[in-house]
Parts: structure tokens; sequence; C-alpha cells
DNA sequence: TGATCATATATTTTCGAAAATCACAAGGGG
DNA sequence: CCCCTTGTGATTTTCGAAAATATATGATCA
């Protein structure tokens, strides 16, 4: 088990099958921006750039279609999804109806691995913003790995399937946003402190707070991102 | 423009790429339950069924494992997604989330083209059932393509993108547990009554009362197929 | 000039066959 | 007798080139 190369997702070592992979490489391209939203992703470009063929690379691109990160045009290859305030909103609105439901199953349901697992994936963020100081910005991919677990390891004891995968999409969906946020972003201590007290509402099991609070997380990017108007 | 072949979704006549036939007539099959839970779908055999390439077949594929209607396993090809109570359940579930927020901004956001459209659409539905007497039942395609047009004109207003995109795809899902209730099933007149009843509620703007009907009629299905327990 | 159409070029899409991988059966050793 | 290895056939996956389609270029005509 060796480390990946620089820059290439740990998920495409262990893909396999050439169109996960490149469903996997085009993925992480288009969340660290460096497909940026509406480039067109012509067949033969992409064949050079990751040295796939075109047919599992086209594969992978239709898988992300249906994801929401990339749209595809009848004749006319595929593109990168365009961002807007109107789509960020939509997400924002999704993501709210997904995880304060999954939330309220969550609490009603976890056991005590459910409780670990928040304090775990806590724990972890933790240390690495105490390790590598202010330059936490979830810009750093690692970095937001673990702040998407911990978002995750709330809602685990959901026991929906379909809701977990809701979660995961959008919140991958919302990381081309919150990119754009993290620069000037306050400092790390005031962060794992808001995670922390969302943390010990849900495992004090005060549904009512703590899907408060997780709804107002989940307004802070939109707030952030678009600070015109934020309504609904 | 021609009625398309018989068995054949006119979806697939326009659609102007072979990936996307593709994609169409497996899910129509699927659904139809043609080809059953579970169902292997190897390639070869597909490519002769549908006079489709290896290459188009499996991008159609590739699509609909993200729809949750297949299941792909790497090097090991793709099957058609197995049936559960539990996974109706969390289908259930899902739908139930997704149409109550869905209801909730169609109802607070509505316009009278919407609730025109609701009209329109329930209208359809019951000349159909008069037409057809009992022998309506959803199992006919293109009774449930009524059906479906009904629930979603309740909810077009929402102005949610991806909440409208969830409510299909999950109403196709949910299909192929749906074609098991419909025999034994009530007669026309009191179906067409209970969806007049709903429209009724939400043209009057009775957000309360609309979301209850609504979400014991997603229900229904679920106690219908599953008779069991029906908890949660 | 501006618009329309034909031609040429670039891209997407699809095919048919090769390569890689898996599943199963037969044989050999403990 | 069971377990592990090895070989064979079937299946998935991928490639490289051909076909179909879109886009750009430039010429012709009003």
């Amino acid at each position: 088990m060796t480390a990946p190369a620089h820059g290439i997702p740990e998920a495409a070592a262990s893909a396999d099958t050439l169109s996960e992979r490149a469903a996997v490489l085009v993925e992480h391209d288009i969340l660290t921006g460096q497909l940026e939203p509406g480039a067109r992703l012509g067949i033969v470009d992409l064949a050079r750039r990751y040295d796939i063929g075109a047919t599992p690379l086209r594969e992978g691109l239709s898988r992300l279609v249906s994801r929401g990160l990339i749209v595809g045009i009848g004749q006319r290859g595929f593109r990168v999804a365009e961002v807007s305030r109107e789509d960020l909103l939509d997400i924002t609105r999704m993501r709210t109806v997904v995880e304060l439901e999954a939330l309220r199953l969550a609490i009603a349901n976890g056991d005590d691995a459910w409780e670990a697992g928040i304090l775990a994936a806590l724990h972890q963020m933790q240390r690495y913003v105490e390790r590598h100081g202010d330059q936490f910005r979830e810009g750093a991919e690692d970095f937001d790995r673990l702040h998407k677990a911990f978002h995750t390891s709330l809602l685990t004891a959901c026991g929906s399937k379909r809701l977990l995968t809701a979660h995961s999409d959008l919140y991958d969906q919302a990381y081309r946003y919150r990119r754009v946020m993290m620069r000037g972003f306050e400092d790390g201590a005031e962060f794992v402190a808001a995670h922390r007290n969302l943390a010990d509402r849900i495992l004090a099991r005060e549904l009512d707070v703590s899907q408060t609070m997780l709804k107002a997380h989940l307004a802070s990017t939109l707030k952030f991102v678009y600070p015109a108007q934020a309504r609904e």
C-alpha cells in the first residue's frame, strides 16, 4: 500500500476498472476547480490528459451526469456543470431537507457506536487544525475529507441508504462553492468549536436545537458565497 | 410524428444517441418487470435483444446505476437492483421527505398556471379511467404516465430542479413495487375521487391537510405490498 | 454588406475485435 | 474427503479505427 501520487485521489488507485478511475479523476478535477464550470470536456483532450481511452472515459462521464457535476447534450458532448446562485440555493435547499431528516432518524436510532464515531471524527478534525494552524482552510483536500467525514458521522445512524447517498452527493456538489469561501475565513479554533458545539447538542439528543444549528450551518455557505440576499 | 411501435417507449424514438436509447429501453424493461430484480445484465444478451453495440449499451447502463435501478460491480458486470421491504421502506421515506417539502414550496409559490396544470392532469386521469373501466390498473403503462403526470403537476411550482428530479426518480423506483399492488385494487371511481380530494385540498392551499394526505398516499404502497408491519 | 449555402474540418459516437478478468471444472496433494 | 492449484471457457472491459454528426470556413448571390 503506497501513497498515491500528488494530486491523484487515492480512490483512483483502487478503482478496478478504467471507467471508475475516469469518473473519479474527472470528478476530482471538477471539484478542485482544475476543470472550470462550463468547460468543454472534449474526449480527445481528456483521453490525453488522463491517458485513458475514449470508451471508458465516456462511460465515466455518463455516471457523473446523473450526479449533477456534468451536463451532456445529445451529439454535442459533455460540459462541466455551471455554477450560479440559483444552483447553490437549490443545493442548499435539498441538503437541508435531507440532512434534517437524516439527523432526526439518527438521533432516534443512534447507538453507542454512532456516538463514538462522532467523537472520533471530531477529534481527527481538531487534531488536523491544531497541527496545520490557520492554513487548515477547506481548500486543502484532506481537511475537507475530515470535514465531510464528521458531517457524515452525524447521520450514519439514520439507517437510510438513500439519505446518506444524497447527503454525500450534495456535499460534493457544494464543494465547488465552498472552495470560494475558504479564503477570508475565521480562525481554526473557532471553526472546531462550532462543530464541537453541534456535536454536543446532537449527542445530548436535543433534536430541535440540533436541527436549527445544522440548518444554519448549511445556510452559511450560501450566505458567504452570495452575500446579496440569502432568503429561504 | 408516428406512433411508436408496441412496447417501445416513445422517448426511445426521440433519443438522438444510442446510449440514451439504450438507457431508456433498459429502464423500461426493468420497470415493466421484463427484466426481473436481480437478473444479470449480460452485455452480449442485451446487445442482441436491443440490437445495440456493447459500447453505447454499457454507457446507458452506467447512467442507470446512479439512478438506483441497476447495480454494477467491478469486473463482474451489471445486475438489476433487487427489491426488498427494506428498500421500499427507504424509497418511501425518501419520497415523503422530498414530496412534502416540494409540496410546501409549491403551495407557497404556485401561480394560476400551476393550478391549471393540476386540474388538467386530474381531468386526463379521470377520462382515462372512465374510458377503460376498471381495467385501468396502474400496470397499464399509459395510465401510469398520467398518474405520474398528476403527481408531478402538484409539485412543479416548487421551483427546485433537484426536488423535481428526485421525485421523478423515486416515483420510477417505486413503480416496480406498485405493479405488484395493482391486482386487488379498489374501483376506478374511488381512485379518482381520492386524487381529486387531494387536489382540492392543495388548490385550497391547506398545507397541513395536504401534507398529511400526501404522506398517507405514499405510505399506501408500502402498506399494500408488505402488509406485515408498516411502521415509521 | 449581409445572408445562404456548400465544403472542409473537427468531434462525438459507434463498431468489431483484442485484451483482461472472472467463474467453473478437473486434477493433485495433504 | 477436503482444499488448493491449474487450465479452460465465458464475460466484461478496453482499444483503435470507421461512421455519423456538428462546427467552422469560405464562396456565391441578392
